[in-house]
DNA sequence: GAGTTTGAAACT
DNA sequence: CAGTTTCAAACTC
């Protein structure tokens, strides 16, 4: 992976996003969270990694030298409690336990994870300038209230990592360890095959979530399948994040570790790396990467290669493949077959998302770039810079790379795929990129594997890299090196995967989408389910003579592009991108933050979610939606202009609005659990009524209640009718002696048909 | 579905 | 910064 030049990194933003959780609440068993040490603050919570660093250029034909824990994160290591644990069910969890603040992520050489409110901040920046950066929304802790960590009443926060290739046995962990444990590792640890790599530590820190809705629960899902033969081939190719699960506080979950690689320039043509695009998340999210690595139930060692560099919020993911141990061997001529780069996207503002990541077919690295000021962070997507520099090169070194940050950057043509998410199909766009030296395409129709970068050079969008609209990821352009890039929303390159999840998804190889797709349908908070937030299809915009270039454009707005919208004379694509980006460039220069969520937290005290600007609503008393306000379902603040605002808590109005609309929704969702029931029954209606098979069932076939049948059985109730009525029988009688002939034709039918049956097995 | 209302965005 | 215009969504009929 290239790296981004250290003044790059001065002026860009260390903010990602300023959204809910993307995660707050998890089903799945996890370990206990270990109480916090004596000492720890409180209102956050924090896990520490302890990650092995790059390797060397001469590591990677070398033994690597023994352990050495050599960067803690700043904060305090006695605030780190929280582990990863490992699951029955290949679930790495990592716990955020306690916590410590004041985090300096750029800190080279020190990969740490943060948690800065309810974002989670992971943020690797290691010798081979290779960040990581997992970003959630923020979460602070109102004021005056203290949640204390190891509370029982307070939900883990989460990393979960899920192999999920039906593999019943655990490997070992290797990697990940707290801090606090970090001497064990080298002396006492099993997992010995870490060893021989020094060990980097990757902080997450987040605050505790302390809302009066109760504690929240981040959980980060990473998928990956097992490395077969975890770290034994891991050693020369790539660093390995190693460490060890603490038993803080969760002695039923025996320690395991975790080893992570670390994708480095070294490995960019033979260790796989993986990028997540996500948008700004407005509500709970999750983020699910998957392993296309095969499972190995037979390896020896239990061990998770997790590669990782990841970036959240309307950013770049990058997580390296688990390496392969034949793949990963000192001869890289052998790391072809390793799909390298997984992509994720998860987009859109206010909404739930549900991304996966997929393994790209080519290998090119991120570059995670940091804007200060800003809420995103950029990653550009780069390849190895020169085959004979880095790919052939099995051991280049890490400071090497961290001191060439201005390589030539070229998009690999190579077969890749990226984000993967689950979208509604009227989003899908399937395109195939065209070769670096071309402009992008989209073919709607065609299922190739390669994603295609707008080329197009944005010198007029790089001085504002703090305000690019939403998901705007950042890639390199071909030809121009590290000045050059193409800007996409993260919902584009969603729509530029779906073909590879497609094809990803018939492969037996990687047959972990189902796995992905099922968890992706797991409710959040027992309102919504990931599936139905990411599948709810976005509003199509009617533009007409904005050409979907201005901000009036609610899909420009929130940085996508438009899809299947109604809009006219729509700019708002790939075809137009260069007009699409002056007008975006146009947008920052009248209002820097013009692509910023309007919702955002309010002040100290207020409510956490307010409008940025306030609405200035004159006619509608702020009850209707064209109130900003009361479309984000808030109060109007101190900051709103509006002229007889009726959306305030104590409004009367708005309490019968709501009142209103709660029973609305209610009614809503009884017709539709009514329907959904009739349709259960006439499911289960038709499945009774269809032809039993003659043979071997339990039923006896209801065919024989044929038309005739039925005449039949009428004629003979008529014929007892008509005799009760010519002997002038009472009609209590003759509804009885009709009754018992209707019953005497069912036992009838039932023996002939019993017989049929009988006669059939027979005849079988 | 057409027409009206509304308020944010854009413009002056 | 204020006033006006433009625009597209929300709303009504």
């Amino acid at each position: 992976m290239d790296v981004v030049p250290s003044e790059l990194n001065s002026i860009l933003p260390d903010e990602i996003m300023d959204t809910e959780a993307i995660v707050m609440e998890d089903s799945l068993p996890v370990a206990s969270p270990a109480p916090a040490p004596s000492g720890v603050d409180a209102t956050e919570t924090s896990t520490q990694l302890l990650l092995t660093p790059s390797v060397s250029s001469s590591q990677c034909h070398t033994p690597a030298p023994a352990p050495k824990p050599t960067t803690l994160v700043a904060g305090g290591l006695q605030k780190l409690s929280a582990p990863f644990t490992l699951s029955a069910n290949h679930q790495l969890i990592l716990n955020k336990v306690g916590s410590s603040s004041g985090v300096d992520a750029k800190s080279h050489g020190t990969p740490l994870l943060k948690h800065e409110g309810q974002k989670l901040v992971v943020t690797t920046i290691s010798k081979g300038g290779q960040p990581i950066v997992l970003t959630l929304p923020h979460t602070a802790a109102k004021p005056g209230t203290v949640v204390r960590t190891g509370d029982a009443t307070v939900q883990p926060q989460q990393f979960k990592v899920v192999a999920i290739g039906g593999r019943t046995e655990l490997k070992p962990v290797v990697g990940v360890q707290t801090v606090s444990t970090a001497s064990q590792l080298g002396s006492s640890s099993p997992q010995t095959a870490s060893q021989n790599q020094q060990l980097k530590t990757v902080q997450i820190t987040k605050k505790t979530v302390a809302s009066t809705a109760g504690p929240m629960v981040t959980k980060f899902i990473i998928t990956k399948a097992l490395s077969s033969k975890g770290l034994s081939s891991q050693t020369s190719v790539s660093p390995v994040l190693t460490g060890r699960v603490l038993g803080q506080g969760t002695p039923v979950t025996p320690p395991r570790t975790i080893a992570i690689a670390d994708t480095l320039n070294s490995a960019s043509q033979s260790v796989p790396t993986s990028k997540v695009a996500i948008s700004p998340l407005m509500s709970p999210s999750k983020l699910t990467v998957v392993s296309m690595a095969s499972p190995s139930p037979g390896s020896p060692q239990k061990t998770v290669s997790l590669p990782l560099s990841v970036a959240l919020g309307q950013q770049i993911l990058a997580v390296q493949q688990p390496t392969s141990p034949a793949k990963a061997a000192p001869n890289q001529s052998t790391s072809q077959t390793v799909k390298p780069v997984q992509t994720v996207a998860v987009g859109g503002v206010g909404t739930s998302q549900f991304k996966t990541i997929f393994p790209l077919a080519a290998t090119p690295s991120v570059q995670q770039i940091q804007v200060p000021g800003s809420r995103f962070h950029y990653v550009r997507l780069v390849t190895a810079t020169t085959a004979s520099g880095t790919a052939h090169n099995s051991s280049p070194s890490i400071n090497s790379a961290s001191s060439q940050p201005a390589k030539p950057l070229v998009v690999n043509t190579a077969p890749m795929r990226m984000s993967v998410p689950i979208v509604p199909a009227q989003t899908v766009k399937q395109v195939v990129p065209k070769p670096l030296n071309s402009t992008a395409q989209v073919v709607p129709t065609q299922t190739q594997q390669r994603l295609i970068m707008p080329a197009t050079p944005l010198p007029q969008i790089q001085p504002n890299l703090t305000n690019l609209p939403p998901g705007t990821v950042l890639t390199s352009a071909p030809g121009v090196g590290n000045v050059g890039y193409a800007v996409l929303p993260a919902q584009y390159v969603t729509q530029l995967q779906q073909s590879s999840f497609v094809t990803l998804a018939s492969s037996a190889s990687y047959s972990t989408t189902t796995g992905i797709q099922t968890q992706a349908r797991m409710p959040l908070n027992g309102t919504l389910s990931v599936s139905e937030s990411t599948t709810r299809p976005r509003k199509p915009c009617n533009c007409t003579k904005s050409q979907c270039l201005k901000l009036y454009c609610d899909c420009f707005a929130n940085g996508e592009f438009c899809s299947n919208c109604n809009c006219t004379n729509c700019f708002n694509n790939l075809e137009h991108e260069s007009e699409r980006l002056k007008a975006i460039k146009a947008c920052l220069d009248r209002n820097p933050e013009a692509f910023k969520p309007k919702i955002g937290k309010g002040k100290e005290g207020e409510s956490d979610r307010r409008h940025s600007k306030g609405c200035n609503c004159k006619r509608s008393g702020c009850l209707k939606n064209y109130c900003e306000c009361y479309e984000a379902k808030i109060m109007c603040s101190s900051i709103c202009k509006c002229v007889g605002c009726k959306n305030f808590e104590e409004s009367p109005e708005r309490k019968t609005l709501m009142h209103l609309a709660d029973a609305a929704e209610v009614r809503v969702q009884q017709q539709t659990a009514a329907k959904t029931k009739l349709s259960s029954q006439i499911s289960d209606l038709l499945t009774r009524t269809t032809p039993a098979l003659p043979c071997g069932g339990g039923r006896l076939p209801y065919t024989f209640v044929t038309k005739e049948v039925a005449e039949a059985t009428c004629d003979c109730l008529m014929e007892q009718a008509e005799q009760a009525e010519l002997s002038s029988q009472p009609q209590a009688v003759a509804e009885r002696v009709i009754l018992e002939e209707f019953g005497r034709c069912l036992m009838r039918i039932i023996s002939s048909a019993g017989k049929a049956k009988m006669d059939c097995s027979i005849n079988c």
